[in-house]
RNA sequence: GUGGCUAUAGCUCAGUUGGUUAGAGCGCGAGGUUGUGAUCCUUGAGGUCGCGGGUUCGAGUCCCGUUAGCCACCCCA
């Protein structure tokens, strides 16, 4: 009922209309910021080769159900056709019922990888293998706002889908005569690097190290053999992975009993997940594993010992660690899993492999994987590590400085020249603006020029004399209109 | 969805055991000093004290409700 515009209250209809819980105003400087951060994503995901697609903000609600459980339907925004009264009709009933969730026939998109898999079936024949594709547009969920946290946020996803022909697999990976599952999976390996690549190469150009983060990083499929052999059967293996993924927020006991909960009775299991926490990296995890012998054990986590080596040369190796309790909570990944933690505490981004998803949509069975991150967390990284650039430098890293300030020497000649110097100014392509105040006063009028930003300011003296003033360098020259005014070139 | 804390100007915050017309700094507008981004001086605008109800002669202050924000859970595509 709190989402509600709440038009029946007194208040709502007396008071300025609040923006809805979870959403933002962007002014001008926040914005900026926002595109800063977009920029970013962009020409990051450009230059490792992906190419940008857009889908609908909203979808059939089905094509979120239909892959997803109970937990994202409560946070689906519902949407509806005020045109199709029978639907509105029927909603009404089912919400008087008491029915909650998404039952509009629309939903926001609270994530676009359905939409990006819907795409790529419908298309799958005549698309290149693999398809590089990135996005970066809002998404919805209807959560409680916090920290880091909102309703409507930006996202970033790369995907890499489809897999490398056998012929370029990756040499040393690769070596199965017959192509089953596990082989396919470490051919594609070479993708799950350079997906991962592509996600440490934005936080390094937003001025992050590996020092106060780090991308931890696992494989369902190891997992799934894991506890297949501590007597997990097939159909348990999700609630397994999220008892997995939780070991770190949970004490025994109620890890045990989530696990009856969940009908998970095998005590090896139980065991295995209640050996002592701490560095679960690939070392320690050897001597844990049900196994008979270290070569058993190190030929059941090749992919892992695979991937690190690929992630090495791909140079992202410092950032990279294996950490086994990393499951994630959704359901449809397959093969690699991993999450980029800060600060050891907050995940900033996470992705994985999802070789059954395409199928799912329609499409021939292909493999992909992917990530995604948004940029409500990453702006709070950024502003407290201090490095969210000075609005100047956004500015001009955004091309969005006036590239020269037109003010009048104070005459009324000069004041009458300053919208046509403005003028010529934009027809040369030129970022040119004014003050709009009613001083006179050349230091006040400067100040403005600073407060902009702006490169150059221009005293006009009179119809063909000006003072150019160079604002970063503090230097300034006066005399003829046109020499000075070449000298401005665009940034 | 659950619990705790908070709410005064655009921002950061004062505001006494309840007592006249609610304050400061910054920011914003105008002006001052021989036409240069600073400092300084003068001055102006801007608040139904989140909103609604209650107690009281009187509420920014006390009580209840509500909304929003923050924090911790839940969840995390």
């Amino acid at each position: 009922m709190t989402d509600q515009p709440s038009s029946s209250s007194d208040a709502a209809s007396r008071g300025p209309i609040q923006p809805a819980t979870g959403t933002r105003d962007f002014y001008p400087i926040e914005l900026a910021r926002r595109r800063w951060i977009e920029d970013k994503w962009r020409t990051t995901a450009i230059r490792h080769g992906f190419e940008e697609i857009d889908g609908p903000t909203f979808e059939p609600t089905d094509l979120y159900t239909r892959k997803s459980g109970d937990g994202i339907v409560s946070e689906i925004f519902g949407v509806y056709s005020g045109k199709d009264e029978a639907r509105v009709k029927q909603m009404g009933q089912r919400l008087a019922a008491g029915d909650t969730g998404a039952i509009a026939p629309y939903a926001l998109r609270p994530e676009f990888t359905p939409t990006l898999a819907r795409m790529f079936a419908a298309r799958a024949g005549q698309l290149p293998k693999p398809t590089k594709w990135f996005w970066q547009q809002n998404c919805y969920r209807a959560e409680k706002p916090q920290r880091g946290r909102l309703r409507e946020f930006m996202q970033w996803n790369c995907d890499i889908v489809g897999g490398v022909p056998r012929a370029e697999a990756a040499p040393g990976v690769s070596g199965g005569a017959s192509p089953s599952v596990v082989d396919i999976a470490q051919e594609n390996a070479t993708l799950d690097a350079e997906i991962i690549a592509c996600c440490v190469d934005l936080l390094q150009r937003c001025g992050l190290t590996s020092s106060s983060m780090s991308v931890r990083f696992n494989d369902r499929s190891v997992l799934g053999k894991i506890i297949t052999r501590l007597g997990v059967d097939r159909e348990h293996h999700a609630a397994a992975f999220t008892l997995i993924d939780r070991r770190g927020k949970l004490d025994d006991a109620d890890l045990e009993a989530m696990a009856f909960e969940f009908g998970i009775h095998s005590t090896e299991f139980l065991t295995f997940l209640k050996r002592p926490r701490g560095a679960d990296d690939l070392s320690t995890s050897l001597n844990e594993l049900p196994v008979d012998s270290r070569e058993e054990a190190a030929q059941m986590l090749a992919p892992l010992s695979g991937l690190k080596e690929l992630l090495a040369q791909a140079g992202c190796g410092d950032w990279c660690v294996v950490d086994m309790n990393i499951a994630r909570g959704l359901a449809y990944y397959t093969g690699m899993v991993f999450e980029v933690i800060v600060d050891g505490e907050r995940a900033v981004a996470g992705g994985g492999r999802y070789d059954n998803l395409i199928e799912t949509f329609g499409g021939p069975p292909t493999p992909a994987v992917g990530f995604g991150m948004g940029d409500v967390v990453l702006s709070l990284i950024l502003q407290d590590k201090g490095l969210m650039p000075s609005d100047k430098q956004i500015a001009a890293d955004l091309k969005l400085r006036p590239d020269a300030f037109v003010i009048s020497n104070g005459t009324t000649e000069s004041d009458a020249l300053v919208p046509v110097l403005l003028a010529k100014l934009r027809r040369d392509g030129l970022h040119a603006r004014r003050s709009y105040k009613s001083t006179g006063k050349i230091g006040k009028l400067l100040k403005e020029a600073s407060d902009t930003h702006s490169r150059y300011a221009i005293i006009i003296e009179s119809e063909t004399e000006i003072t150019l003033k160079d604002m970063d360098a503090n230097t300034q020259d006066r005399g003829s209109r046109e020499e000075l005014l070449a000298r401005i070139k665009p940034a």
